[in-house]
DNA sequence: CATGAATGAGTATTCATTCAT
DNA sequence: CATGAATGAATACTCATTCAT
């Protein structure tokens, strides 16, 4: 399960709140970049600024906050995707399809060099970040045994892969967007694929490349 | 050639002047994002402030101006890959291998959706749009003449793919970076591949469909 | 009654700090003419400069609110003398007088063309002047059915004279500029008896000749 | 005469700049106030803001220049009136219709509290200013032996309704304005013949009460 | 607890003045 | 001399954060 609890279980309103603002927050960075300022995400929310402050002592706590929402968001998709796929190649498939609906929240959080420094070291998002790899190894592992992807790639590289199509490519429109990125993630499929076996450069990158 | 002149021809110091501010200013947007303080480049170009917004009225001319200058010195490498590589194929994989070169500056330019808007429009870069978007379709025309690229890819997709790689992926470290890059673009390539022939959902995207 | 309420009530405090930021900028304004800096008027409220722009968005919304106040005084002091005064000339002349009371705060308000584009159009102000002009039309036609004022003038003329008496006269000291402007003002009176009938040029301005 | 001429005779293409730039200068401050940008009258006098520096060190002496200008107009109009008119009554009256002529020019120099301090002390202005007011006693005195002008009035009372004229009305219209100050001349001059003569506060301003 | 008012430091931008061409 | 480029101090305005209601 993707939501994280704070230390000291909150009263039913405050959790309410709490809620309300990292989902309006998600939005507003979105749509709006990470230095709107506190007052829009507060309005979105439908709670006043010092309400926001209680909440989260300051922009970084907040930043975070979304960013480890977002992770957990994410490994539970990846999980019921191993979950409910037949094959490991249909898991992958349908995690590297995950992009789209992800980009949206995912984006900003962990665009700027800044938000990385904000990220960075918090332990929730570590051990969030962490299992969520530990999954992708697993799943393209399974999916080598079954011979049907390429034996010189990692978890690590699908990772990689996965975070380029969290990107939004701001010469398309809306739709031209989610046409063009099935298309990517068809061409990167192909380029998966057990039979494309031009040599890749290096070794496969696994969850401790990417461990930052 | 990519440099974008002014209309009226400056002093040499002011053209001068103008180039450092460029160049400083890349190298800030690219390590601090596209809110930095003007002061911090201006100091970076070793000018004062006042230089720096006689030469460009504000911030979003001077973003403009570098976005222009990617551009150009975008299309000064793909035309370089096209002039200079034996077959389409080549010519191709170099290009998809500019992104390494290219990240640090172009990142930011393109990056939120205030610069969007800030160049959207512009002229010049319209216009070196076009072009660019041109250039590719032809090399990817030819390549699938020379029957290497798989026949269901476009100009656009390639472009998008490009654009996808141009991005800093901030869980690697800067070597992890480069490494993980190459090895994308080769499963990109591979995934291009004529033999690849796992058919694409949809139809070739030109450039006709990236244009905005 | 002249104060002028915004359209929402504010918090008692809030309210306070509205009204001891218009007072300062009345004085501000006049020493200093209307580009004071910001800060200058937030030190003399006693307030922050947040404070002033959260109540202000910005200097112009100030200006407008300094001239619907001054408006909105001099009207309540018009319609004092038309109550209290026996008669209509001597409604008239108190009126004519009151410029030593308002020049202070009035003079800066109006005097630029670039307050004036500012002032126009705002609503309040408008109706406040509209208002205005009627009163003095009603205090000139009283004074003509007493036969004490000649029949050729206006209330337009009125307010061009009292407009002309806002302004401070440099060259003179403190007291001088008092005492200069009580003896303009008698002449000013002797020019408007009903005796003085030398016949003026063209026809008597009414509140439709000033509107704006 | 009224033109000003500095110490040192200028050449003949300097002396030429020079009066291009204060007329620019009395073009500009009328229409955007005190506070333009000193680009903006270079601009308008078609040289560089380097000249206009080398012809006068700084702001304020332009603004003593344009100042001292304006008051040498206003006396040799004056003198034409005394000089060309058959009674101290017509030179009078001549005299307070200068208004409609001066009000662009004048207005602004005289305007503000700065624009005062900055003119207080100069030798040259103060020279005119003193020759002026003696000339409006001048006038007045004849026309009161002439008794067409009533007894207790003064020269300086004359200046004061004069630079009161010399205002700028922002509530009428162009044309309204000159019909207006029309119309308040005509009343002025009501109030000021030997006939209108409910007697006067205090006793005549003269030359001596308008120094500074 | 929630709210929104107050504060003031941080930045963008302008413009007087100086100085290299 | 004339020009217009460079400089940086001055000022408007914004926004994170704190605190009174």
């Amino acid at each position: 399960m993707g939501t994280v609890e704070p230390a000291t279980r909150l009263r039913a309103d405050a959790q309410r709140n709490r809620d309300l603002i990292i989902s309006a927050a998600k939005t507003v960075f979105a749509s709006r970049g990470p230095d709107v300022p506190m007052e829009e995400i507060a309005k979105e929310s439908g709670v006043g600024v010092g309400t926001l402050y209680r909440r989260f002592p300051d922009r970084d706590a907040l930043i975070r906050a979304v960013a480890a929402d977002n992770l957990g968001q994410i490994l539970d998709k990846v999980r019921a995707a191993m979950a409910e796929e037949p094959t490991g190649w249909d898991a992958l498939a349908r995690i590297m399809r995950l992009s789209t609906d992800l980009r949206l929240s995912v984006a900003l959080t962990a665009s700027s060099e800044r938000s990385l420094e904000i990220i960075r070291g918090d332990e929730k998002i570590t051990e969030l970040r962490r299992t969520l790899m530990g999954a992708l190894d697993e799943v393209v592992t399974l999916a080598q045994r079954e011979k049907t992807v390429r034996q010189d790639v990692g978890g690590g590289d699908v990772a990689v892969l996965c975070s380029l199509l969290l990107q939004k490519v701001r010469s398309l429109s809306e739709e031209g967007l989610e046409f063009a990125t099935e298309r990517c993630v068809a061409i990167m499929l192909d380029g998966l694929r057990a039979s494309a076996s031009n040599p890749l450069p290096g070794r496969p990158l696994t969850k401790n490349d990417v461990k930052h």
